[in-house]
DNA sequence: CTTTTGTTACGAAACAAATCGTACCTATAA
DNA sequence: TTATAGGTACGATTTGTTTCGTAACAAAAG
């Protein structure tokens, strides 16, 4: 089984799954806008996102090219699966009310979202 | 400011958001259903947890009745802002979404987030 | 050529979290 | 009164994570 990303993973895959692609000095400059950090921190944590297995990389040029190795759909699965256990009592309903006064959806994303509350009562 | 719980912490912190109060033997065993963990590893977690403030503690008896000390919401809302930066590049419809996929929500629970939707598009 | 720049690799330190053994105390059952 | 059971305290260890310095090398610039 592949390992629960730690936090710094965690925001280095998320950059790849925007990015699809992207060397370390790439995602370096990402992160060091929001926080400040050494090149070689960045570099050691991809390589060892690479010997975790979360991360593939193109080594053909001296500068090499990372992939991330985990689908973003089930990986965030897994990680609100554990989420919701470990905070909310296993509770959708409260996860989601919270997530929705946190995050200020756009009314499209309301729709959206309507529209996959009818889909999900469809099933019962 | 309060530290961010730990995992294991914000565990604690869950079985007393539901029982209101306990002994850390009541914690312990609950903790001990799903996990393989010594009584002393619960103790010292619940210990360090009430020197960071975490728990408060009444120590009246010799056995300790230990209570949450943050509040259930706000520490909710904490974590769900977190995670959300972290893992969804903050956009709250993919959260949710992933949450009503995995929770299951009951028909009562999907009417209750379809009210919370309509106020949250009056605001706008 | 030779220097500078950008890159990987990797060990080691610093920090944080979780786990457990042991000492010690007190209430209670024998 | 003594032994046992159940409780707290806490140091030490183990395990995991993050950070960074330094070495080595290749490419590019001078």
């Amino acid at each position: 089984m592949t390992p629960k990303p730690t936090e710094s993973e965690l925001e280095i895959l998320s950059i790849l799954w925007q990015l699809k692609q992207a060397t370390v000095r790439e995602i370096h400059e990402k992160l060091a806008e929001n926080k400040d950090t050494g090149y070689t921190t960045t570099l050691k944590t991809m390589q060892i996102m690479h010997t975790k297995g979360l991360l593939n990389r193109n080594e053909q040029n001296r500068t090499h090219i990372y992939f991330p190795a985990l689908d973003k759909k089930d990986t965030q699965q897994t990680l609100v699966k554990n989420f919701l256990g470990a905070a909310f009592a296993g509770s959708a309903k409260n996860l989601v009310m919270q997530a929705l006064g946190q995050g200020n959806p756009s009314r499209e994303e309301i729709e959206e979202i309507r529209a996959f509350l009818d889909e999900l009562e469809k099933d019962k």
